[in-house]
DNA sequence: CTTGATATTGACCATGTGGTCAGGTTGCTT
DNA sequence: AAGCAACCTGACCACATGGTCAATATCAAG
């Protein structure tokens, strides 16, 4: 789907300056993304229209594509954003760091980033689900190292005796999953749970129990214990 | 989003017979189904066009619409077909039966679900992601009882010492999320594995490890061990 | 005030959308 | 062979789609 077109759409004025600001266009791009992001979550990116994107925006459609560019440069620049913020909390561990501590810590974190923003989420989601049509790179590239650096610790971790020998992959891709559901198929969540939003509470006991789960199920032992 | 129309647009010839047959109905029909499951999970519903359904189903639109009245129907119907699959692998259970037994059963039917029917998966999944607007009633209803009875059993089960005092709904939801990923983020896991496809050696895989540490997380003793 | 960049937007366009319909062909039953 | 229901489909419609453009309005700096 993503054509190679180098030039991704910028608008023809101030071609000049690589990020130029203004007051106006700051605060108008941000209320564009954000709406942007709801409406491709929902829709996914053939099923959002610009007209709707516009609306929530409180705008006129033509001025949403003076900003963006174009529909598909919205959405690349939505992608964009939310890799981002997904490395942002990829900070460096080592061999030498405790297991439970940055197991739980990995965990907390991607809980935090689904809720704090649900619709990148979601749009990440429903890019995935459609196949992945302008992440493959991303995937292929960037996350898979990232994810097989921390599986090559993992293993060493289970050579030391300090977990069991599970699949480390395996291992990530269920902590993704487990926390990524509860921004994906919120509205499951919601409706089984009869609520109407998950409070900080619910999702500090989830986050309690997923945890517990995971760690006591790959055989961590929490860091209460005496440290090495 | 779902308004009520009473009647969904049924093909307008032979009203009398309720499901009137046909060997070549039954043949579109199937093709036209199984067209439409894959670019409506790849899609979504609003991203998803009539046109794209019936070229995948080697089909003029007009005929498309001739067996499944309007693009809503045809929906619907799928999400219907998908909804009975989930149901048919909720077997009863009771608190007398083994917590090992029937946790590894749900692990693994559900995972064979989500292989078996990737595209019907996808398409769940993505009707949730844009807020379930076909399946309030489903989740707040039926799903919900379904879910509540099992929460029951695995309540009584940690009161007997069977299992961890753990939450039975949040422990479903991570059942659930865990095996949903592999067909939803199929992309994801094969860009990050750098695999074509999943084999079944590498679901059997998965399947052990998530038993064993879903399992062993919520402290059930595997069968293996004397029976009661 | 003047000037030039930035911001704004309604009108417009080619194409795609779900859906209808008339007029045809096929195939089974009598 | 006749008849009839099922099947098939190209032409068509009103409307939504992403995107362009020219005309105007706003605003900061000289």
């Amino acid at each position: 789907m993503p054509e190679g077109s180098s030039i991704p759409d910028k608008p023809r004025t101030q071609e000049r300056g690589e990020a130029a600001n203004g007051a106006t266009r700051l605060r108008n791009e941000r209320e564009i993304l954000a709406a942007a992001e709801k409406v491709f979550a929902t829709h996914g990116y053939r099923g959002a229209s610009v007209q709707a994107i516009a609306e929530a925006a409180g705008l006129p459609k033509s001025n949403v594509l003076y900003y963006m560019g174009s529909k598909r440069g919205l959405y690349v620049r939505l992608l964009e954003r939310m890799m981002a913020r997904w490395n942002a909390l990829l900070d460096d561990i080592s061999v030498d760091d405790d297991p439970a501590e940055v197991l739980e810590a990995f965990i907390r974190s991607k809980m935090a980033l689904s809720r704090r923003h649900p619709e990148g989420s979601r749009l990440f989601a429903a890019e995935i689900l459609g196949g992945a049509p302008f992440l493959q790179e991303y995937l292929r590239g960037e996350l898979r190292d990232w994810v097989q650096a921390r599986a090559r610790i993992f293993e060493q971790w289970a050579e030391r005796g300090l977990m069991d020998p599970v699949d480390p992959v395996w291992l990530i891709f269920l902590i993704w999953s487990a926390t990524q559901h509860y921004a994906d198929f919120e509205a499951q969540v919601l409706g089984i749970t009869g609520r109407d939003e998950l409070s900080d509470v619910d999702v500090e006991q989830i986050t309690t129990f997923l945890t517990r789960v995971i760690l006591k199920g790959c055989g961590v032992t929490p860091p209460s214990a005496a440290p090495g």
